[in-house]
DNA sequence: ACAAAAGTGTTCGATATACACCCATGT
DNA sequence: ACATGGGTGTATATCGAACACTTTTGT
């Protein structure tokens, strides 16, 4: 009847035209070795979020949007006996290196389309943050935590294209982003590589605020 | 570390043009006398759908379709101590008579717009659901599980209105749900009241599967 | 001159919205 | 005949999809 309780954190983050998601290596049984998700025990007297934000900085050093996923809580889902995780998704808009963790033999970005066999149910959980990253790129304008302050539109758009893996039509893609006026342009230009250089926009927090509250962003 | 986790059962139900709730009475501490959610703890060994399905039928004595809402562990949220609750989504195709419960001094079904102060955090997750629940029925074909097999297309529009708070146009209505293609006209007609009979439809559960592989059906 | 990525408009089909009258039945 | 709710079509606006060439820069 009491059951143990943890959060565990589908931590995703954008490496050139990759999604990556963070990942540990056990040290300690069960699983000793394998890969799983960075998580950990709610502590006494800590809310649901607040012990993901915990455990995410203590991964990784860094905060970053959070939003709570799903509950898993299969009977045997680990062997230690009656644990009820609470799935988080978080985005980042860097890979930080991870932080080095006593529990932990190490942690590591994967391609999300490569990744390592999981202990616990936690291929189950990453397919399930995938499938609600994928919504929410599909539905709401939720791209921008990924991405840094400045960023160009073709950065926004291969970032859709790696969440969404699917190519997206340059001149449809652009008019709609710019057409949500959520985007200011900053007048700055950057280059990459040797090409055009290009203008570097800024996600205005206003406009945002109005979107959000239509229910079209996060 | 140990925290109890419990299940806690948003059951909606449609009484004419109300969207109905189902809520116990307390019959002890805390929240004596108090309104509240069905729910109670997750036994041992018991999935987290599993324990929303007993749960359930404990209360109304049917079973329907369930879907898991939201987890809520504010420390404090129940002065008992640290108890986590996976809220869940129940919707039902009728009003079934609640059961009589040995922890329950009572339970009545309530109108959503119209229900008492809860326990808890109670109200809060009955908003959640409410949410979700106008989510589901803007975006999806989420209706179904709220009506009787067979009914007309003006309940299927009653049933909209009262989730969606908002009249909606019969022309435009019954176009847009006919093509979706999810509905079989049965050939029968029913009488409501001194007017004019209307065929009864059935939803198919076969062009259904299609839809929900597109992601339009729950 | 060429390679590489930035930038730019128009057409077409599909979908959502607005809107008003006739029909079948019981009293 | 009238009250009640069932049933029907068209015109317009909006949104997403398809599609190709020019510009700026570095080598």
């Amino acid at each position: 009847m009491t059951a143990t309780v943890t959060v565990d954190i589908v931590a995703f983050a954008l490496q050139g035209d990759q999604l990556q998601v963070l990942l540990v290596q056990r040290k300690f049984e069960p699983f000793a070795g394998r890969w799983a998700l960075p998580g950990g025990f709610v502590l006494q007297d800590e809310g649901l979020d607040e012990a993901a934000h915990r455990e995410l900085l203590e991964e990784t050093g860094v905060q970053g949007y959070l939003e709570q996923l799903y509950s898993f809580g299969r009977p045997g889902r680990d062997p230690r006996g009656q644990v009820v995780t609470i799935a988080y998704l978080a985005l980042l808009d860097h890979v930080p290196t991870p932080t080095a963790d006593t529990d932990a033999a190490d942690s590591r970005w994967f391609p999300v389309k490569s990744r390592p066999e999981l202990g616990f149910d936690h291929q189950e959980i990453i397919d399930y943050a995938v499938e609600r990253l994928r919504n929410k790129f599909e539905y709401t304008a939720a791209s921008f935590s990924l991405l840094p302050a400045r960023f160009m539109l073709s950065d926004l758009q291969r970032a859709y294209e790696a969440v969404l893996e699917r190519p997206l039509d340059k001149r449809n893609f652009r008019k709609k982003m710019l057409s949500l006026d959520i985007l200011v342009a900053t007048g700055a230009l950057q280059q990459r590589g040797i090409s055009r250089p290009g203008e570097l926009y800024e996600f205005s927090a206003e406009k945002f605020a109005t979107l959000r509250s239509k229910g079209l962003a996060f």
